[in-house]
RNA sequence: GCCCCCUUAGCUCAGUAGGAUAGAGCACAUGAUUCCUAAUCAUGGGGCCGCAAGUUCGAAUCUUGCAGGGGGCACCA
């Protein structure tokens, strides 16, 4: 990569550099590739721009790779490329395939990446989805680079939320059998409380028709928000979103981790009781106020069971914990930074992805969703009528910091033209062209001394110099955890591909030059199959 | 009242460890297919980067203030 190009001069110039940036120009007049290290390195060493880039080019003993390097601008240094360099790497590409396009910067680091964690109280909505496509991308993303990743769930299966469902499917259930009760206030009314309420009443008939809700809660409780924990994993599947470990919240209370690590902070001095209540001392490590861990009625807060899970997070040893949380969390993120503080640990550690609210439109129209009522659009009904490829597409086409307008109908007229088909297009044409050129029996095979220097057109080398730019594109997203790079870089690859297979023929030239752009179109399908793999995106063979 | 995020083309959004003449898709207009997939390609119009000041060789990007939109400030989760 030209980066460790750089990095090298730079060390022969007595330089210590750990990064370098590098770009593409704005106008490919300009040259091949680009850096603005000069400037950046000025403010720092004190020196004119111009000078620092003349030493650096000096340093730079390349002939076998440019064919000219030049000082341009303010102090940009511009570099051009031999075409057998380009060549050269393009079968590097081929032969190295995912080693070429994945850097290893992770060597077997660990991170553990937490995500979705919905309440099991109700189906998916859309937001989760973004939270899902996010984690999912960014611990693709991570993987590929080398880090040990494992993606968790965190259930919140204790506590008021689940016994709320719980005390709903109840309230339905002694409807069923005649003989009502209240409906709890802020029960949840959705369809599926009937339906879970209807099921048991199958299973189980008038068993539970004189009972109060505490007499049945632990079988209601328990039923309810396993059916839901279910329901979920089937959409976060059909959604193509995988988890390694589901971690429950009850199963920290039974094995005595809360207790434990509230003990063990109380050892170091950071718990008190005021008001008949058990406090933590945030206030200590830069939150703005002391928290409740214990209230007054006994009863554990959820910050309660959520340090004794980042304890235990920590203790499990992994180099960083990626959190991926709503925005409206966000208030969360310094109580949580204190806890880990308190227990010893590096607050360095914890990498908190705040995910935006996304508002779903239909026609241009807000869609009213009321949990009171009952309504909303799941993510399953979305996957349904807009699609999975689509849906995740979208996600990732946004940075997770901004607020997102979902318009369903939208979305779906775009159809044809969309981003996602437009990139998934440019993968089935080029499988297609391997296929005719099978059914000619074109005899298909690349090694290092296959003939690229046909390879002279454009269009032919800017495809080349886009492939073998794609690491660095990667290293900017796995540095950042910003998977969206990896889409924009894939709209651009697929359109440089479009242009180029529309002015030039593959399979109707002399054997050299066909096999030389097949060996090109052979690298296209390898990099938009890495690029959307790690989007979680499919990558049809056929459209 | 305090805190966080957002404001870039008609619409949806990229671009921010400060860099060259600010980009893409959609929409709109015109044109291209006897030929490997037209879900494609070519050409065109489109911009006080919310407003104002500051920092400096240079600001969409950093700082401050203001305006608009969203979210958060519980012994709720």
């Amino acid at each position: 990569m030209i980066e460790d190009i750089l990095l090298k001069a730079l060390k022969k110039i007595g330089i210590e550099a750990d990064f370098v940036e590098v770009e593409f120009p704005r106008h490919e007049a300009l040259g091949d590739i680009s850096t603005p290290l000069a400037m950046l390195l000025a403010k720092k060493l004190r020196k004119n721009p111009s000078a620092i880039a003349d030493s650096i080019i000096a340093a730079i003993d390349e002939p076998e790779i440019f064919n000219s390097i030049e000082k341009a601008g303010a102090g940009f240094i511009n570099f051009r490329f031999k075409p057998s360099y380009l060549c050269a790497e393009l079968k590097k590409l081929y032969s190295e395939g995912t080693d070429y396009l994945r850097p290893n910067i992770g060597k077997g680091k660990k991170i553990q990446i937490e995500f979705v964690s919905a309440n099991p109280t109700g189906p998916l909505h859309l937001g989760h989805g973004r939270g899902a496509a996010l984690g999912a991308a960014v611990a693709n993303l991570l993987s590929a680079a080398g880090y040990s990743v494992e993606r968790e769930f965190y259930v919140n299966d204790a506590g008021r939320q689940v016994k709320l469902l719980g005390e709903s499917v109840f309230a339905r259930y002694k409807a069923i059998t005649n003989t009502p009760c209240d409906f709890p206030q802020d029960g949840y009314r959705g369809d599926y409380v009937d339906e879970l309420a209807g099921e048991i009443y199958k299973a189980q008939g008038e068993k539970f028709s004189h009972a109060n809700f505490d007499e049945a809660s632990e079988y209601f409780i328990d039923c309810a928000y396993k059916a839901m924990l279910a329901e979920i994993k089937k959409d976060l599947s059909d959604f193509g979103v995988e988890f390694d470990r589901w971690q429950s919240e009850k199963e920290l209370f039974k094995d005595g981790t809360v207790t434990k690590s509230i003990d063990a902070l109380r050892d170091k001095g950071f718990i008190y009781e005021q008001d008949g209540a058990v406090w933590f001392k945030a206030t200590a490590f830069g939150d703005e106020k002391d928290r409740v861990l214990i209230k007054t009625d006994g009863q554990y807060t959820y910050f309660a069971s959520d340090i004794a899970y980042h304890v235990l997070k920590l203790n499990r040893g992994f180099d960083e914990l990626i959190n991926i949380w709503g925005a409206d969390h966000h208030g969360y993120i310094p109580r949580i930074r204190a806890v880990i503080k308190a227990a010893g640990g590096d607050d360095n550690k914890l990498v908190v992805l705040l995910v935006q609210m996304v508002m779903l439109l239909r026609g241009g129209v807000p869609v009213q969703m009321s949990k009171r009522a009952g309504e909303y659009v799941t993510l399953r009904d979305i996957i349904k009528d807009v699609g999975r490829d689509i849906t995740r597409f979208i996600f990732l086409t946004r940075r997770p910091d901004s607020q997102l307008e979902f318009d369903m109908e939208a979305v779906k007229q775009e159809s044809p033209e969309n981003p996602v088909y437009y990139i998934q297009y440019a993968y089935a044409r080029i499988n297609s062209v391997f296929e005719k050129a099978q059914e000619r029996q074109i005899p298909i095979s690349f090694d290092s001394a296959t003939d690229l220097t046909g390879l002279s057109a454009p269009e032919e080398l800017q495809l080349i110099k886009k492939l073998i730019f794609y690491p660095t594109t990667f290293l900017n997203a796995v540095r950042t955890r910003e998977p969206h790079r990896i889409t924009f870089y894939l709209q651009e690859l697929a359109g440089l591909f479009h242009p180029f297979y529309y002015k030039h023929r593959i399979l109707d030239e002399e054997e050299t030059l066909t096999l030389a752009r097949l060996m090109l179109c052979a690298c296209v399908k390898i990099v938009i199959g890495e690029g959307l793999n790690i989007l979680g995106v499919s990558t049809p063979d056929k459209m």
